[in-house]
DNA sequence: GCCGACGGTGAGCGGGCGCTTAGCGTGGCC
DNA sequence: GGCCACGCTAAGCGCCCGCTCACCGTCGGC
């Protein structure tokens, strides 16, 4: 259905980067019960009662419940912006690639659903540093995709007035799966991918 | 621009119809502090502060603090409701009828963020009865839209394969304008929603 | 076999939370 | 002018939060 992104083999663990092995299950413990509850609502001892360990172990690993969502943020943030990129510096047209990366950018927020409703919806639990940080990231995420497009216009394959607006409204649909996607419902990350991918082309007016 | 919506002159004072203005009072400092910080972040102190009064003064018109967000959520679901009805249900071609309810359903999202971000963002923080009556309310959103989207169909007017899918794609685009939309940013609730309103005729492959 | 390093626990701290209650000032009615 | 009803406040209750600290079991190195 498309190529780009995590291809190394079948379906890549998530946080394998991250150790020792309590701390990833801490991290992965978090993510979970952050996506579900929301930042504010989730408890250090939740997180703790999940990955199975005492409230106190918590702070062996992580300075604060902050530096948790710091973390998590970042990795997640990192590969959704490596999805990005792969796509869309691939070889191709301009259709071509905004058509992959939008329909790996969606399948990455379907099926991590849960990791990318951390990422897009608690940027506002992080202070001012981390912020800026995670902020620096996402014009990165933007910048990717507003190339592409220029690119398309450039080149006669597409017929787009507002290039800055249109890549906001492209960017705001991909993220938005992450809040209304369900893993029991009718359809699968992939469809979801492949009929993104469609509107995102008719948006631009891909000839 | 356009024509739907609350125009019965100018710009309609919100939450005239809670009384009495104590409890209104009370219910915008909630909305700005719920949108702010998020539901779980907002202390019932900070609300009672913004207002102007005592912690204690909330509960003389509020049983709960979730009280003050579901009494939020319905009456902002209910405008939102009202708005996108009154676009989908004039006369017209679906693609004007179609192109009137975006344009006016974003303007709410943009121009009303504050609210728009509640309604949209906090549904998770409800319990199960009144989450359930809000859902019930968005079902309704979603079958207006389909509506337009299957009448342009059947009239030839639009070109869409999956119905219900575009229709999920057209809602989640305008409902995330709440997410990102900045008042000191460079552009207005028109502007957006027009740009909105030509990006969803090319999505649905309007004639 | 002892010993230090390290990852972990149980108990608990200071504080802020949602919410309650006793009482007070004021304005309308006779 | 007296009185009651109502809207509001000051104070605080009980709870649970993020986080800390004193202590402990295990395991590799000599």
């Amino acid at each position: 259905m498309s190529t780009a992104e995590e291809t190394t083999g079948g379906e890549v663990e998530p946080w394998e980067e991250v150790t020792p092995d309590a701390a990833r299950r801490l991290l992965v413990a978090a993510v979970e019960a952050f996506a579900e509850r929301g930042y504010h609502a989730t408890t250090t001892r939740d997180i703790a009662g999940r990955a199975g360990m005492s409230p106190a172990a918590l702070y062996i690993h992580y300075k604060t419940k902050e530096e948790l969502l710091h973390r998590i943020s970042r990795i997640g943030h990192d590969k959704a912006l490596g999805i990005l990129r792969t796509a869309a510096r691939r070889e191709g047209t301009a259709k071509e690639r905004l058509a992959d990366a939008v329909s790996s950018f969606v399948r990455w927020h379907a099926g991590r659903r849960t990791t990318a409703r951390v990422v897009q919806y608690e940027l506002d639990a992080l202070g001012p540093d981390a912020r800026a940080e995670i902020v620096a990231l996402r014009r990165q995420v933007d910048a990717e995709v507003r190339r592409i497009i220029e690119d398309g216009v450039a080149a006669g394959e597409f017929d787009v007035l507002d290039v800055r607006g249109t890549t906001l409204a492209v960017l705001s649909l991909c993220i938005d799966v992450a809040r209304w996607f369900n893993v029991d419902g009718p359809r699968t990350p992939e469809e979801v991918g492949a009929l993104y991918a469609d509107l995102v082309l008719r948006m631009v007016g891909a000839r």
